[in-house]
DNA sequence: CATAGGATTTGCT
DNA sequence: GCAAATCCTATGC
């Protein structure tokens, strides 16, 4: 199911129930937001830079877990995809809380956030699902701390699925940065962030 | 070995 | 709207 190629498995996840058991509890949520990220190719993506020890789970086997830290202070949990030896995940943008809000809510320490955006952003989600690098490398289909199931995924209008420009990939040089490789539920309130109007193609330049 | 910068979030102006 | 928080990675000398 995995091992496809991170734009597929990218649209594919939207709906699916991303469910994490810990000591404290068990919290679980459905995805609607993701981004796909490719190898060395992709001037957006962590594996740019080749095989290093930080991305190593992105060139592994797939249906594995690759968590990193970023600004020094926020995790972020992508899906590996491809098959072994090919770069390639898919972050997890954005989930609507199904289980255990409460252990999200006390996770976040705000008490005062609406329900459906305890996991709206890719850091947000790993906090409140009490994810960390501890999780890097961990096997998505063991179905031990940290699993996805296919839940009512039938049930998604394919009609709000949209697509848009990668967040915060600014600095990818090329088209890489311009690629609608962002996959998310119109309007969908567990959103990071609106997706952009969909206006009509202009060139670049104009 | 030194340093620049980031797949973000939050709080303040 | 803007910048801080904060640390690890990647890169260059």
């Amino acid at each position: 199911v995995y091992a496809r190629s991170s734009v597929a498995l990218a649209r594919a996840l939207l709906g699916t129930l991303l469910v994490r058991d810990a000591r404290e509890g068990r919290t679980s949520g459905i995805i609607v937001e993701t981004e796909a990220y490719g190898g060395p190719e992709d001037a957006a993506s962590h594996a740019r830079a080749g095989r290093t020890a930080r991305t190593a789970p992105m060139f592994g086997p797939a249906g594995h877990a690759y968590v990193y830290l970023v600004y020094g202070l926020h995790h972020c949990l992508n899906a590996v995809a491809e098959r072994d030896g090919i770069a390639g995940a898919v972050l997890i943008r954005g989930a609507a809380p199904v289980e255990g809000l409460d252990l999200m809510r006390h996770r976040r320490g705000r008490p005062h956030d609406a329900d459906a955006r305890l996991a709206a952003g890719p850091a947000r989600l790993c906090q409140a699902f009490g994810i960390d690098r501890d999780l890097d490398g961990a096997d998505l289909t063991a179905g031990r701390a940290l699993w996805l199931e296919a839940g009512d995924a039938g049930a998604l209008d394919p009609g709000r699925v949209v697509t848009g420009p990668r967040v915060g990939v600014g600095y990818a040089g090329g088209d890489w940065a311009g690629r609608p490789w962002r996959f998310g539920l119109r309007d969908h309130p567990s959103l990071s962030r609106p997706f952009p109007d969909l206006l009509p193609h202009t060139p670049p330049g104009t």
